[in-house]
RNA sequence: GGGCGUGUAGCUCAGUUGGUUAGAGCACUGCCUUCACACGGCAGGAGUCGGGGGUUCGAGUCCCUUCACGCCCA
């Protein structure tokens, strides 16, 4: 058969991708229409990916469940919103940059215009950092994420994302620091965003404070230690058990149930700690657990989160020692006051903890007041999620925003804005309310760090030349995006910065997430004009991991509900995870991750799409290049079927579809058109690529064997007719219905004979196929059909012969209404089966005689 | 300790309100060089649906209980 005009020979996968890359973005097929009302939109709250080292296929996974989505939302005629931006501010590139170039921030330095990286990458072990100034460590900052983002942007390119690349936005960019700070201020101006100076829990490594969203309990060997206060009755010892007997220092009292017999006696009187001679209350309270050591425990300022309960609940003193370096105070503190306190207190001044608690032991032991030998146990401690040593608490300044972590009433109202979301899957919503029922703070938006979006303030300073933090001095909104450190607030001169009756700049940026907060905002461009914004919010869908619900979609909440009092979006699409072929998450520091540019290159972007597509809503999915295979094989029969069925020609002006059997697989078709479709519409891409697959290959092996004989001509005129419009009306449907999976082999051959894209063009409907024939009507007369031709092609290979060898006759057993659906087929059927004769019985079930032909003895015959 | 999810063939997974004999692909085995496709086609074997109990005419599906694994939180 020759191939009509634009049809390959020999049709190909291979470097498919690029050309079809080149002649989206010059058709511009997937660009946002800024004239569509809001419910022509469908708009999409992409995930920024964090640019802080190399895409895996985690990424690949996640973003291809969206972007099937979004092609099915195109093509159903929505205008789709669907920007990307780059997360490229925070600690972990700062972290990043700090390795690959071997520099440290040291914001007392000043900015050197001659600086270059003593490093790009392949920094020495040896090589102690060499500090930078801040803009330089800023400078630096940009410099190696822009090149990261290069990279992401052109797998994502080759991915086949349809994202619109003209709404790329940067989380450290221009607009997002407008956006970011544009919505701080409104926080601030409304008394959400407030600044407070209480403990707050420190990294003292990153040296910086860290939000609760952010921490996490790891489990480590730690040991009790037997304390014995001393009663200033004295009537003997109290004796607590503690981890931590280095705070023994920062203790301001005992504390215990109020239902405890054993201590109720002795609420309300004092005690001297061991060692320091402190004297402290006996009190009160029901967060102390009798079951828990020896039932007392004693309160410092802070071991950990309790502590800072019972501190604010108790209405106790403040004795912290240990400082932003993490190290105790050089200076003895004033509470201690005896000789022999002061001078213990001289053995860990300025030690970290770990050697403080050494040295504490150590006293107490030679004191007599520890009790036994320490009693190692493991428990667990709060880090930062990327910190190494166990965070401690610290009182300092800090920025908040308020996010019902202390306020019942928005904390009710937070949880009724998850009720307004639909959640996919479902179940995903009970960890959002239990995540905003469990918070115990509100949300410490500071950070003592360089490379983000600077908290846009300044402070008042008085005349001493101290800051006056209660004065807050801001920036108009038409000036932002500023920073306060080089920027001077209104009614200032620069020279006034730092100096008595001056203003100070706030040194701190605000934490990632406090930006990544505001994506809708970002991306829709949020602010004095708002032509945009109004097109687009609240979003469509907001897709992202399982694992950020409680930061990002939380977060992006709080500031939606705060700013616009309603939720940023309708639906929220939890994606899984990729697990390893052991089951385990694929992160960088396991090791176990995978890089997705050979993959793409061995099988093809389509295959692996595929693969993606297959892991179902929100469920996590093991890495499986044999479903690339699978994927890969599917764009080849699609591309191999495409040139099959457009080999026929077009059928005439007037061709009608007759024949029964070419009927009932539209009318198959079209149900599995409303079952992709009603899928899509509730985010389950992945059983719409089962139903159409399932669908596809049946159509390739039995219904287009079946008719391809009659489709060439060799029954009547009507009937090649009616088989060669109904193979070109499935054909373009399935094309359409597989394009948001497989967007380029179905543009590829969508080409072949269709004006434009296949991305541009409309999702198949039921209608279109034209046959109002029912799914059971459908069934009813393909089934029968498909039973026999199995079973004919059973009996060939049983007997070991060509599935092309003659049957010389075929009697078919059969119930009534089967017989007449295989009637209906027999001219398809005979000419599939290479069949002579057929004849019918009666019979329960389905059952073939098979008589084949003799074979000639002579090969040459 | 609380919450959520998962457990179906050797592997990866479908199985919608309970309804014939539990499905698909991969892998495996056999056959077919066939005129869209050998980067192919046709066919085959293989499962006590994690365990136990219950409801029901009927349970992979609903209820209870238990085990294992994973995640989130404390």
């Amino acid at each position: 058969m020759n191939s009509p005009a634009g049809i390959p020979d020999k049709p190909s996968l291979d470097g498919i991708e690029s050309s079809l890359v080149a002649q989206w973005e010059t058709e511009g097929v997937y660009r946002f229409d800024r004239s569509a009302t809001r419910d022509q939109v469908f708009a999409i709250d992409t995930p920024p990916p964090t640019v802080s080292g190399s895409l895996h296929i985690g990424h690949v996974f996640s973003y291809t469940h969206t972007d099937t989505v979004a092609r099915f939302q195109r093509m159903r005629g929505k205008t789709v919103f669907y920007p990307i931006g780059w997360d490229d501010n925070g600690l972990a590139t700062e972290r990043r940059v700090q390795n690959f170039t071997g520099v440290r921030c040291d914001p007392s330095l000043p900015y050197d215009d001659g600086f270059s990286a003593p490093f790009h990458g392949d920094v020495p072990k040896d090589h102690r950092a060499t500090p930078v100034s801040r803009p330089n460590f800023v400078e630096l900052c940009r410099e190696i994420t822009h090149l990261d983002e290069q990279a992401f942007e052109e797998l994502f390119r080759r991915l086949g994302l349809s994202v619109d690349w003209s709404l790329l936005y940067t989380t450290i960019g221009d607009r997002a620091r407008r956006v970011s700070q544009r919505a701080f201020l409104r926080n601030l101006a409304r008394g959400e965003a407030y600044q407070q100076d209480a403990p707050t829990l420190y990294d003292i490594d990153e040296r910086t404070a860290v939000a609760q969203a952010e921490m996490e309990d790891r489990d480590v060997p730690g040991a009790y230690h037997q304390l014995a206060f001393h009663r200033v009755d004295g009537q003997g010892d109290l004796v607590i058990d503690t981890t931590r007997p280095e705070l023994l220092a920062s203790c301001v009292a005992m504390v215990a149930h109020p239902d405890d017999p054993r201590f109720q006696p002795l609420f309300g009187t004092t005690v001297r700690t061991p060692l320091f001679g402190v004297e402290v209350p006996v009190l009160a309270h029901h967060l102390a657990e009798p079951e828990k050591g020896t039932g007392i425990a004693m309160i410092c300022t802070f071991g950990d989160i309790t502590d800072v309960t019972w501190w604010r609940e108790l209405n106790l003193p403040s004795r912290a020692l240990i400082g932003f370096d993490g190290r105790f105070a050089a200076e003895a503190p004033e509470w201690i006051t005896t000789d022999a306190g002061r001078e213990a207190y001289a053995h860990i001044a300025g030690l970290a903890p770990k050697q403080a608690q050494k040295k504490v032991v150590e006293l107490l032991q030679a004191s007599g007041e520890m009790l036994g030998d320490a009693r190692p146990i493991s428990h667990p401690v709060k880090f930062y999620e990327r910190g190494t040593r166990p965070l401690e608490i610290v009182a300092t300044r800090q920025w908040y925003i308020r996010n019902g972590g202390r306020d019942n009433d928005l904390r009710d109202a937070l949880v009724e804005r998850g009720n307004e979301l639909t959640w996919h899957p479902s179940y995903m919503q009970h960890r959002y309310d239990n995540w905003v029922g469990g918070l115990n703070g509100d949300w410490l938006i500071s950070r003592q760090r360089y490379f983000g979006v600077p908290i846009p303030v300044w402070y008042g300073v008085d005349t001493d030349g101290n800051p006056d933090y209660a004065t807050v001095l801001v920036p108009r909104e038409d000036q932002l995006p500023i920073d306060p450190s080089t920027d001077v607030p209104e009614g200032y001169t620069a020279d006034q910065r730092n100096v008595p009756g001056g203003f100070i700049g706030d040194p701190d940026v605000m934490d990632t997430w406090a930006t990544s907060s505001l994506t809708p905002q970002i991306a829709g461009d949020w602010g004095d004009s708002n032509e945009l914004f109004d097109r687009v919010f609240p979003m469509d869908v907001r897709p992202q991991g399982h694992d950020i619900i409680r930061t990002w979609l939380f977060a992006t909440m709080v500031r939606s509900h705060h700013e616009h009092g309603t939720p940023p979006w309708r639906n929220a699409a939890l994606s899984g995870w990729i697990l390893d072929p052991d089951r385990k998450k694929m992160s960088k520091s396991k090791g176990n991750t995978v890089t997705p540019m050979h993959l793409l290159e061995q099988y093809g972007t389509d295959a692996v799409r595929y693969w993606s597509a297959s892991g179902r809503p929100g469920v996590d999915t093991a890495f499986d290049e044999g479903q690339m295979k699978i994927g890969r094989k599917l764009a080849l029969k699609l591309l191999n079927v495409s040139k099959f069925v457009l080999g026929f020609g077009e059928p005439s002006a007037d061709a009608t579809i007759s024949a029964s059997i070419d009927r009932a697989m539209l009318g198959r078709l079209a149900g599995v058109v409303d079952d992709a479709t009603s899928a899509f519409e509730g985010f389950d891409y992945a059983r719409a690529l089962e139903r159409t697959e399932g669908f596809f290959w049946w159509f390739c092996d039995d219904y287009v064997e079946l008719v391809k004989a009659r489709a060439y001509g060799t029954q009547d005129e009507a009937g090649a007719q009616s088989a060669r419009a109904a193979l070109r009306l499935a054909l373009s449907a399935v094309t359409r219905a597989f394009a948001p999976f497989l967007p380029f082999v179905t543009d590829e051959v969508w080409r072949w004979w269709q004006p434009g894209s296949v991305h541009a063009a409309a999702w198949p409907t039921a209608d279109e196929l034209g046959t109002g024939i029912s799914a059971s009507e459908s069934a009813a007369a393909i089934e029968p059909v498909s039973e026999v031709l199995a079973q004919v092609r059973r009996a060939k290979t049983e007997a070991k012969v060509s599935q092309r060898a003659a049957i010389d006759t075929l009697v078919v057993h059969a119930p009534d209404a089967a017989r007449t659906a295989v009637e209906a087929a027999l001219a398809d059927l005979r000419d599939a089966g290479s069949i002579a004769s057929v004849t019918f019985v009666t019979g329960e079930q389905i059952v073939c005689e098979v008589t084949l032909a003799p074979v000639a003895d002579t090969p040459a015959s």
